[in-house]
DNA sequence: TACGGCTGTATTTTT
DNA sequence: TACAGCCGTA
């Protein structure tokens, strides 16, 4: 598997350069002058600035159909890569239509993840354990999240660290931030090394190793693994560089490290790369995406062509506006002004409301007026429809709303199909059959159905296995063997046992279906029985969650294929009938466009996140900021933004000022509506500064600053617009955001220490601070080692 | 082993 | 407030 054979390495290349290079090119045709550019030039580094709702997936997929039409590539030899199965899912659909035909191979477009699992199962051996003989097998497992934390608990438990003060999940967090920056344990920094306890550095190889052992990998590994054999293996490297001769890559705003390196080896020979993305729509920080990628495109790639797609086909000219007036507050943008032929329409609406609840009950009854058209606009039926939230929690105020109405709504995002736990146990159930050494899943299944088997019992079975250096199945066997195991527990392990070699002789006997076993499983398992005795009110969703199941295999050979998909795609498609408003997150709806959209909750603190701005300073609010662009740019027609002067927040009432974003909405593009029931005037009226006492004097205030414009903050605002952000220190923003201004420390103060974390400044004492850390309690350390949460690396 | 009450904590999420 | 994860008890 180690050398390299290109006549069955790659698959599919079902259309010949030749009989491409005379056909025509009508594609072109619907393309305008930018998307043209961005379609023809197809030597060299090519950067697709492409704005919200400029037709970017429209030229890259006519980009590809180019390339093949011209006969520059085969379909195989073209590398197009996103982040989600959807987006791949429909530019492979986008291809073939444009193609007027059905495009058998194009084997390597698909998700970063999924085309890595393809070439690391290639050359898993290249993976191993230094100093060991242990390496990776071709048909290693992929862990979810689950199996993974599982895994992660066991270690620190074996290393005697007490898991309740270090969670397992913060460990996981920080291996996988390590992984997105492409580091293996060798890789890791000491300076970085001794987050979680001092012993991060120490369990993250044992992690890795444990892995490897288990003939398994997590999701960072696929891109991590993949990244290592190219740095190791120049040849390799070198014959995919041959093979892929053109690369595409979408959303590479988003990107992280290790993906940007994995596209930099794969481009480094012909640099016919091509990214697309939208600097204005870098959402995805906290998860490990650099900004920084598509900003330094062209200093990676010199000579790189720029073409920007600014036409919007989505939005109207205000509603353009006013997201531009926003981003504008950031720094360091590469710059795009999105411009429109579209109809003027309305201008994006401002409205405040005494609390939450009111918001829920004024969008509720916008949302039926817009429906019957009485508000002066055409009918919008409910899909037309999308309320973009911040925070999930933020949604509860809507659904409590939208039930008493009767509203019919749907929640975009929660938990996935696959995540759910009754369809992990039956996929651990399955992988148990099929792949035998699967301790992992084992594990999970074992005592679900209850089978008696607790701690003590599992204990045992590891114990063994360890022992005999088997898989733990192996080791439950020669437990029960040895009569290590007594009793009921005893009796209930033979069985599951029993079970479990049966069904795997099932699954090599052609004349049962994968289907049929599936159900075999999970009856005589006890597992579909354990759901039907259980009288929670969740349980008939489950039973029909595991028929869908049951129903999702009919597209595949095998179960072996079934899981193999099953653990890249982590889809939601159920598609419910009927017309319903559309309640997400915000970063849910990146990619997603509405005629109407509302977009509540604009206060500090909650819009742009207090979280966000504690964490990471002045990096934090231009994040938010770019979320905030995001969510004015999913309107096409009407677009509304709301906040609200008191909300529940952890079951305490707490009142909030409108968030800084509406500062920056630009004053021409924004009607200012009057809340209902608050008669005697407007915001700043003396009516409303009467109706709301003390604190609400300052909202007022606020209010009246983002009505007027002509209040010394919007002249503030004004005057530096484009130039630096505009957001002012405020009493509640407690981050310094100038580290070089601030050399002595003050009280308050939040800062980032390498080894306990973030805290905050509670004394001084000469060149000593005493920080009250949020996970390593109060403690005295020397200033120079303390930073500003912002210059945070990572 | 299994359940109920208690405590602590509280963005954003794909693969 | 709400929920998950832990501990103590039956």
């Amino acid at each position: 598997m180690n050398s390299f054979d290109e006549s069955d390495a790659f698959e599919g290349a079902s259309l010949s350069s030749r009989a491409m290079a005379a056909r025509p090119q009508p594609y072109l045709d619907g393309l305008n002058p930018e998307q043209r550019l961005a379609v023809e030039t197809m030597d060299g580094p090519v950067l697709m600035l492409a704005g919200a709702g400029t037709g970017k997936t429209k030229a890259l997929t006519t980009r590809i159909v180019h390339l093949l039409n011209t006969g520059r590539a085969r379909p195989n030899e073209v590398l197009a890569v996103t982040f989600t199965n959807k987006a791949a899912r429909e530019m492979k659909t986008r291809v073939g239509t444009l193609l007027g035909q059905q495009v058998e191979g194009m084997p390597w477009l698909g998700t970063f993840h999924a085309i890595c699992v393809k070439l690391l199962r290639r050359h898993a051996e290249l993976i191993g354990i230094p100093g060991t003989d242990l390496t990776l097998n071709s048909n290693f497992t992929i862990l979810d999240t689950d199996d993974q934390l599982r895994l992660l608990k066991q270690l620190v438990q074996a290393a005697g660290i007490d898991d309740k003060r270090w969670p397992a999940r913060q460990l996981a967090g920080v291996i996988d931030h390590w992984k997105n920056r492409a580091w293996t344990p060798d890789k890791v920094p000491a300076a970085e090394a001794g987050a979680y306890n001092g012993k991060a550095g120490a369990l993250y190889k044992q992690y890795q190793r444990r892995l490897i052992e288990l003939n398994a990998v997590d999701f960072g590994d696929l891109l991590l693994h993949v990244v290592t054999i190219f740095q190791t293996h120049d040849d390799i490297l070198q014959q995919y560089q041959r093979w892929f001769k053109y690369i595409l890559v979408d959303e590479y705003q988003d990107t992280n490290v290790a993906q940007y390196l994995w596209l930099r080896l794969l481009a480094g020979g012909h640099k016919n790369i091509c990214c697309v993305g939208d600097d204005d729509q870098s959402i995805y920080g906290w998860r490990g995406a650099e900004v920084g990628n598509i900003l330094r495109f062209e200093k990676d790639f010199p000579g790189a062509h720029v073409v920007r797609l600014e036409q919007n086909y989505r939005s109207t000219p205000h509603i353009l506006a006013a997201a531009s007036g926003v981003i504008a507050g950031n720094e360091g943008r590469l710059g795009k002004e999105l411009w429109t032929e579209a109809q003027e329409g309305e201008k994006v609406r401002l409205i405040g409301h005494w609390d939450g609840e009111e918001e829920a009950r004024w969008i509720g009854e916008e949302i039926e007026a817009m429906q019957r058209g009485t508000r002066g606009q055409r009918p919008h039926g409910l899909d037309d429809m999308a309320i973009l939230v911040r925070a999930s929690h933020q949604m509860r105020a809507f659904e409590d709303r939208f039930l008493t109405i009767g509203l019919p709504y749907r929640v975009i995002g929660g938990p996935r199909f696959y995540e759910r736990m009754e369809i992990r146990d039956a996929m651990a159930y399955f992988r148990c059959v099929t792949s035998p050494s699967d301790d992992l899943a084992f594990e999970r299944i074992v005592n679900t159905p209850k089978r008696g088997l607790g701690d003590k019992a599992q204990q045992k079975m590891q114990v063994t296995a360890r022992q005999n250096g088997v898989p733990l199945i192996e080791g439950a066997r020669l437990l029960l063997e040895d009569k290590g195991l007594t009793g009921k527990g005893a009796r209930e392990l033979q069985v599951l046992l029993d079970g479990l070699a049966r069904w795997g002789r099932m699954a090599g006997d052609k004349s049962i279906s994968h289907i049929e076993l599936a159900e075999i499983i999970l009856d005589e398992s006890g597992y579909t029985e354990m759901w039907q005795n259980d009288k929670t009110p969740e349980a008939p969703g489950r039973l029909e969650n595991l028929k869908e199941l049951v129903k999702a295999l009919e597209n595949f050979e095998n179960l072996t294929g079934f899981l193999e998909h099953v653990s890249l795609i982590m889809d939601n498609e159920s598609e419910e009938s009927g017309e319903k408003v559309s309640i997400m997150t915000l970063h849910a709806a990146k990619g997603l466009e509405f005629p109407a959209v509302f977009l509540p909750g604009w206060e500090d603190g909650l819009f742009p996140s207090q979280r966000s701005m504690d964490e990471s300073g002045l990096k934090g609010v231009e994040e938010e900021r770019r979320l905030a662009y995001v969510g004015i740019t999913r309107a096409e027609e009407i677009c509304t933004i709301s906040f609200a002067g008191n909300r529940r927040v952890f079951g305490q009432w707490q009142s909030s000022l409108p968030s800084r974003f509406i500062d920056e909405l630009p004053e021409d593009h924004v009607d200012v509506l009057t809340p209902p029931g608050l008669y005697g005037g407007g915001y700043g009226a003396a009516g409303m500064a009467g109706s709301m006492g003390g604190v609400q004097n300052s909202i007022d205030a606020r209010v009246q600053e983002a009505n007027v414009y002509n209040s010394p903050g919007w002249k503030r605002m004004q005057a530096r617009a484009g130039n630096r952000p505009t957001s002012q220190p405020r009493e509640s923003t407690s981050p310094v955001i100038d580290m070089a201004a601030a050399s002595s420390h003050t009280v308050g103060e939040r800062v980032f220490h390498q080894k306990f974390g973030y805290g905050e400044i509670v004394g001084l004492e000469g060149d000593k601070l005493e920080i009250a850390f949020d996970k390593a309690g109060t403690k005295k350390v020397v200033a120079r080692f303390v930073t500003s949460p912002d210059d945070v690396p990572f």
